[in-house]
DNA sequence: CTGTTAGCGCTTTCAG
DNA sequence: CTGAAAGCGCTAACAG
């Protein structure tokens, strides 16, 4: 392996003077710098990445990217795909290449948030479950990261950026709608507990509910999201005359359509349904068209990518984003075009 | 940032007998054990990554994942997301993360398959072209690789890991079928001429045409791999009695659809219509549905870390594997099931 | 610009 | 197991 020394020795040049001439900090003359660039070519040098980030704390021009965090999700997530491109083509721009670290342990990954532990200068975390205390345990300091999901009272007075979507307006937002279209029994099939996404549903909806004494509403859990505990909990709501559903995501959705067929009721008049999640790739398909909330994981990318390049670029204030779903009102929920 | 040197210095313990608990090479005492990990706990320390991979040339169980090399693909391809997915669950699985480059130019590709560029064990190529001279002008040693596609003759005598398609052997076995079949004009939409893949087809289509006097052939080449371009040279060669395509993807099979339409032509009886590279999340619909040839990404991924991996580990001889794409059969192949 | 020196944090070696 | 010392390849500081 060439290094450094090498072609100093082959050119005469001083060592540090074709440091210069490759970290481009300090003025070297083009001629100089000529002779030093033909040299490294011709004994095909470059430079050791290695050295360079250790020997004065140097950026690696890497970004980490933790998925999969909680076993209760586990596996890959669908959406991982799309975010994984954004973030890929939204960290390029900046120069960044993106490393993806899947399915480690909560205490690996808080690990690697500590600077010089991993080749990155900065990480990005997806959705933390409620049990997580990866970061709350450590006192001392960490490289810049951003959170994809709500970060609230995770990381024990750690500052971090983070990025969500306003979960519990938006169920608050649907219920409203429910109510505005004569719905007076409305139940909520949502994820697993253990995930903050799920309490800020729960939030959205209660205090949606709450709000007025004529309509009822209910909240079940599904722990896996799959269409069986959709069919579960569809079927015992529906027997006690519930009128409409919301659903955490497509799976649950699918059960809860067929628990409904199955009822012999219709699907946007007798019951409305309407699904918090949903993702295309999961080849599920809807009769009548599900109405849902999508999120813009090109949004959530651009976002996260700016955020930390900013903190690395500036040190610059941790900041939260507040992306808002986009959602679509088909069949499934009658009437409302 | 706490360093092994400040623990060695709080426990009294040797500094190299330090190193030996956190590197696990040489034996230690459970009791000197258990010291140094609690002083570790409690001090927050953890190994720097930079300084141990590059003091005595450790690894960093990183695989590098090189795409879009060439610029006349052009963006982020479609199948990438489920190439990225198989990696990272592939790479897991043995203890490795994935590091995405993407948009590099083919000489920045080319430094970092040096050792100690960048911080990765090997690295992973995806679709060369042909004019791609990447690695044909390095002489030193490089870090072991896997090339998915087509890489003979591309690395000048390098020796790297190889998995590619047989695409030569699959345009010969659907020129034959459309040939058994009684089609006795086909055409070939190819894609870019610069595409090693291109290169093969046309040879599995020349072939297969020339065995037999009776039945003409055609190729064009699409530079962008357009709907419009198939549209285009589908109604040239149509106009002179063209009665089978070959499409390189579905966009340009769109094209030719429409072309086919514009003529007052059925697709699967007058004139059949197969694809030989198909991305289901390209969001395209086929009326009559398109007959297809489907990459096996997982089982690429799969392939392509296994290699990696054994290279790595026992230094292994450079393999090439071949995988087979599925044929699918729909009713743009006419009576055939 | 040169040339030397110190240092990043770790692994390895080697004598005790 | 200890303790000291060399070295990985680079950057930075400084006197000339």
């Amino acid at each position: 392996m060439t290094t450094i020394n090498d072609i100093a020795k082959a050119t005469g040049i001083a060592k540090s003077t074709v440091s210069n001439v490759f970290s481009g900090k300090k003025f070297v003359s083009a001629k100089i710098r000529e002779k030093v660039l033909a040299a490294a070519e011709k004994m095909e040098y470059t430079p050791n990445f290695y050295a360079r980030v250790l020997s004065h704390k140097n950026e690696s021009n890497i970004l980490g990217l933790f998925l999969e965090n909680n076993e209760a999700d586990g596996g890959f997530q669908p959406y991982y795909d799309t975010l994984i491109r954004s973030l890929t083509i939204e960290s390029a721009k900046h120069g960044f290449s993106l490393l993806i670290y899947f399915g480690l342990s909560n205490q690996d990954m808080a690990c690697d948030l500590k600077p010089g532990r991993s080749p990155i200068d900065a990480a990005i975390l997806v959705s933390p479950s409620m049990e997580d205390e990866r970061l709350s345990k450590i006192s001392s300091s960490l490289i810049p990261f951003v959170v994809i999901g709500n970060a609230k009272g995770l990381f024990g007075g750690k500052e971090g950026n983070s990025i969500d979507t306003d979960n519990v307006g938006l169920v608050r937002r649907i219920v409203f709608e429910m109510k505005r279209q004569g719905c007076k029994k409305i139940a909520m099939i949502n994820s697993n507990q253990t995930l903050t996404i799920t309490s800020d549903r729960d939030k959205g909806f209660n205090e949606a509910i709450s709000q007025d004494p004529k309509t009822k509403g209910d909240i079940f859990y599904s722990a896996h999201s799959t269409k069986e505990d959709g069919y579960y909990y569809a079927s015992k709501t529906l027997k006690n005359g519930t009128d409409a559903i919301l659903c955490a995501n497509g799976f649950i959705a699918s059960g809860v359509y067929e628990a409904i067929g199955d009822l012999n009721l219709k699907i946007g008049t007798d019951v409305k349904v309407f699904s918090l999640g949903y993702s295309h790739s999961n080849d599920l398909s809807f009769s009548p068209s599900l109405s849902f909330a999508a999120q813009d994981y090109e949004e959530f990318a651009k976002q996260a990518v700016n955020l930390i390049v900013d903190d690395i670029a500036n040190k610059s204030a941790p900041k939260s984003v507040i992306i808002s779903s986009k959602i679509h009102y088909n069949d499934s929920f009658g009437e409302q075009k």
